[in-house]
DNA sequence: TTATTTCATCGTAATATTGCAATATTATAT
DNA sequence: ATATAATATTGCAATATTACGATGAAATAA
């Protein structure tokens, strides 16, 4: 056991879950700052901003690359990331929905 | 090794990684969707709304109480939960400051 | 060609997550 | 007191993640 049951999910779930699955890493969040930080796409100085090894880095960002947080391409020797705004923004949109359809809820309980 | 480098990060950087993750898993996706769906604090049901056993629910919850996710308050025999609109305003407060970021930004580079 | 630089991948160890059956806990009902 | 109902916890197996050193691949510089 141990493997998730991907199929019974609908695909917005699934989807959803890999981006926030993404951002479930501190090291991640620290890149995806970085990157809003630099605004442009600087590349691997971020082995320089953070603890953690060239191939722990190399690592997260294939993470976010995975779940298309971030895309990159090919800059001479380095390569140039950024943020992907769109796959950012199905999360920010299903929050903003989520807080806002609370936000008109008046059952308060739960206190 | 595989223990993340918690004091590295920011407080921030830490409590997003953490609501990030605990959403970081459909089934727990699929769990605030049913939360925001019944509006109320309509609470173990959820055992029927998921293909998972009645252990398993009852871990994810505690992943998403964990997290400040959701709360709950004993009500008789049964347990009633309900979404933290605090906690899920962090992570959707973030997310929008980095879209709209995002938005203004001129650069776009990485196409 | 031979470095050097930059990033990716492989292999491996430590740790964490996922899922379930079995069992425990807690409150209500009889 | 005993039974029932709803949720939590425990123990365990399967799998996934995190981190790193070592090595590989690709482009530039010497």
């Amino acid at each position: 056991m141990g493997a998730t049951k991907t199929d019974f999910y609908s695909e917005d779930q699934n989807k959803l879950s890999v981006i926030a699955k993404a951002l479930g890493h501190p090291a991640r969040i620290a890149i995806v700052d970085y990157l809003l930080k630099v605004d442009a796409c600087i590349c691997g100085d971020i082995v320089n901003e953070l603890p953690l090894a060239q191939a722990t880095i190399s690592q997260h960002l294939r993470e976010l690359k995975n779940a298309e947080l971030i895309k990159g391409t090919i800059e001479g020797t380095a390569i140039c990331y950024c943020i992907n705004k769109t796959t950012l923004n199905i999360l920010a949109d299903y929050l903003s929905l989520a807080v806002q359809h609370l936000e008109k809820d008046k059952t308060n309980c739960c206190p």
